[in-house]
DNA sequence: CCACCAAGACTACACTCGTAGTCCATAATG
DNA sequence: CATTATGGACTACGAGTGTAGTCTTGGTGG
């Protein structure tokens, strides 16, 4: 049920768009990353046994489409790291982010207004 | 420089409390983990050749102490998800744990005054 | 003083990951 | 039609991880 990092980035090109062919993938990834086209197979053929993709025959080939919501894993992650590290606290986080990268006063009004939003 | 899942459950007590003899970080990681006193100090020693612990012997065991400050390492690791994952962008982050785990009041309010420090 | 235990050094071993390569069959192309 | 390019299946292979086990030796409890 894990996804590796080199995982995550297929993983990302498919919720950003999908269904798609392994072809339409490895054109999608390949920009970013400086992978074979063999390399990019070999992770959709990993990410559909984890059962993190589904495929389905399209002629010669498979036409992938996420099994795990983007939304999900990412709740996951942020879970696991403030869980862990951090007894829960978000406050931390934010506060760690913030120094090593800076915050925008857009970012921050976004953030404030989402934490009304919780309310 | 890169400190696994495991690894980090063993720099987690050192971070608290340090300098501290292998046995004594065995006790202090015990109760949590099921592992074997043996697995602990293969960490240890894992974690002394990847530098991110420095032990000096004593009597005919060591004590060791964090090379690498809890603060940096959590920086990298927020960074990463955020850069990675997020366009750069912390606000789905806060988004995506409050939706998982819930922000109290008192969460809200830790949050709201940092963003206001860092103005 | 001796048997035994514990700590470090070294070894193990299967699994995951990153990153492809080989082999084979079919589709596209000249 | 013969050739080549391509996609899937399978294979590779070293580094890193999780999780210990063995071997050796020096301190510790009778």
């Amino acid at each position: 049920m894990n996804i590796s990092e080199s995982e995550s980035r297929v993983m990302e090109v498919l919720w950003r768009e999908h269904p798609l062919t392994s072809s339409e993938v490895v054109e999608r990834v390949a920009p970013g990353e400086n992978w074979s086209p063999k390399t990019v197979r070999t992770l959709l053929t990993r990410l559909t046994e984890k059962g993190a993709l589904a495929r389905e025959p399209e002629g010669r080939t498979y036409r992938f489409r996420p099994l795990i919501e983007r939304e999900d894993w990412l709740r996951e992650k942020a879970g696991q790291l403030v869980n862990q590290h951090l007894d829960g606290r978000l406050a931390p986080l934010v506060a760690a982010f913030a120094e090593r990268e800076g915050l925008s006063e857009a970012d921050r009004e976004e953030i404030r207004s989402l934490l009304e939003k919780l309310k």
